[in-house]
DNA sequence: AAAACTCACCTAATCGATTAGCTGGGTTCG
DNA sequence: CGAACCCAGCTAATCGATTAGGTGAGTTTT
């Protein structure tokens, strides 16, 4: 690889006039401009990062740490962030905390390393201590995405989990169904707890109660969806609805409805937040509220590449995008005998 | 942040040392080591890979290079990646080259300046010149995933895709299907190409051919799956069968198939090479080939290390792995009436 | 006991950029 | 006309690590 020396010894000029231009930094002539390009080419050079970021102090690189890459919906994020992130200018690191709180200490120390320019993190811990680079040093800059933890001064980008959940709730409710039953995920995470609350919520306000053996959660994989949805589907009288906590979830819920012989909507209604996209010509289609996406993640780098320019964070800024609701065909009225008498009708599926 | 200095002036000790104690490159008496280890402790020191790398002349970076990062099956990629990369020591960088040849080579060129120690592609273009970091310079080591290049020498990780589209021909055949179609990739890429051969060899081994127009090719995507599935299943006699050549945009024909009022497998078979994972409770269920992901993944990501390693490309390697069948419910046997006239049966659909 | 080795550690050059500060020729102005 | 100023371009310090080569004390060899 050719270095800077050799393109000023080949243009007969000093380092710093090739820096010059390279960088648009100072006035150069005409002249010395044209032989120096000249020489990149002929030597086809590129600057070293390494050194260039040693001096400068930054990187160029921007990580992104997400709770579970398995997730489709992180893989969109992913997706999404690097096209914001090449916007600016940036290179994209990917890693995978795996929700692990102990796994994510240790990427965050990588990123401190590789002296990355700023951090998009899904956190799983409940605490961002170690966001602070060392007791006296800058903390990186960070955008807290998805979630949020409690005590945390970072910007933040969120969805409204509370409208979410309600959202999809009264629309069960509106279809008659009183006898709802919920798959949630980690109630320690804001994601978790915030779905299941605005649920409580929405029912509470039509007076309604959610029994607690009608409430599940688990972690926010398929698997994990499948094994307590079955469990709570199994029970000598089940609910009519679900309300599920997100797209991956969701798949779960509906695979142990398969399992178990019932059909959806026929036996039991499913009414989720976030989908897996793509799935439109599969059956059922499910009735979810969606997040925009690409706006919050195109939102989260922004925050981001303006913590990094002003070179320290400012006051924080916690950014909430609004669910909306997508009607499919997953959900059905409920039938009027069992609005009639709820506790009769056990054996309704099958 | 602390320097190394720093931590060698606080342990009292040169920073040689602090440096032989941090790699563990040379013998450092237990006491000075243990200084050294306290004032790294202290003053939470971590060393500069920016420094470091320059002064090594490598990066601890690879790069992942996909086609297609809206793409379920390259979002896997990126999982299986994250985790062998981050085993190995290095951390992942992503790139999105949206299946445009200069997209990837703005890529490439940003690869080169990142220093990363190499590169796992998904080629785009149909050259790979760009490789090669510069006329006089050696090459980025390098491993293309999933598809190949005419020419190349660099290595590959592959699935066989005559054998792929061939079993899944197979099985449609075995079912009594004789007018099959599909709907495949771009038919310059290996993908789209090979998986067509599959399908036309296995045919003709049966005697029987497949008509150009139950032939459709389109890139693989969900939206342009679906368009051409429409145009090839509107035709007036249409296919018993269809091959698609992978889990994306089968997902698109099935939306296809739902939106013109056909039922799968009623009116129409359908299997595919690879699906998306986690859609098992959702109907039909796809009956398709499935790659060993990770172990390729893996593959590739040990065959990059190791070129890494040894410094420079050995003779080129390529792996090439086997898909299987997986059968699910979206394929059912034909009934007799079409085996007996095929020609006439053009309204058994809706 | 002098020569020859080891060993543990240090000094200082080095990687390839950026950039503060200098230089010397040309203008401007009092 | 000389002082003050500008300006393009250069010299050399610098970023924070690694590492070749050096040093002096202790050990072995002859």
């Amino acid at each position: 690889m050719a270095t800077i020396k050799d393109v000023a010894r080949k243009a007969e000029v000093s380092t710093a006039t090739v820096s010059a231009v390279i960088n648009d930094s100072a006035y150069v002539s005409p002249e010395l401009r044209a032989r120096v390009l000249a020489a990149v080419r002929d030597l086809s050079y590129a600057p070293s990062l390494a050194a260039r970021n040693l001096k400068r102090g930054r990187s160029q690189l921007i990580a992104l740490v997400v709770a579970d890459l398995a997730n489709p919906f992180f893989s969109r994020v992913v997706w999404a962030a690097e096209a914001a992130v090449a916007a600016w200018g940036y290179s994209l690191l990917i890693f995978n905390s795996d929700e692990k709180p102990e796994v994510e200490r240790r990427i965050l120390a990588r990123v401190r390393t590789l002296s990355c320019d700023g951090v998009i993190l899904v956190p799983v811990g409940d605490s961002t201590e170690h966001l602070q680079s060392d007791p006296d040093g800058k903390p990186i800059p960070t955008v807290l995405f998805g979630r949020t933890v409690a005590g945390d001064r970072s910007d933040t980008v969120t969805i409204d989990n509370i409208s979410a959940s309600r959202q999809a709730t009264e629309y069960l409710l509106d279809l008659g169904h009183t006898r709802l039953g919920t798959v949630t995920g980690p109630l320690h995470l804001t994601t978790g707890r915030g779905r299941l609350d605005g649920m409580l919520a929405a029912m509470r306000s039509r007076g309604l109660a959610l029994e607690s053996r009608y409430i599940r959660s688990g972690e926010f994989r398929e698997d994990a969806a499948y094994s307590v949805a079955r469990s709570l589907l199994e029970q000598p009288s089940r609910p009519t609805a679900l309300y599920v906590a997100s797209g991956l979830m969701a798949l779960g819920v509906m695979r142990a409805v398969a399992d178990l012989g019932l059909r959806c909507p026929g036996d039991i209604s499913i009414a989720s937040t976030d989908t897996i996209p793509g799935i439109g010509g599969l059956r059922p289609r499910l009735t979810r509220t969606e997040h925009p996406l690409v706006d919050m993640t195109n939102e989260a780098v922004r925050l981001l590449v303006d913590q990094i320019r002003r070179g320290g964070p400012a006051e924080p800024r916690n950014v909430v995008f609004q669910p909306s609701l997508v009607v499919g065909d997953s959900c059905a009225p409920v039938v009027a005998r069992s609005v009639a008498s709820p506790l009769s009708s056990s054996g309704s599926g099958q």
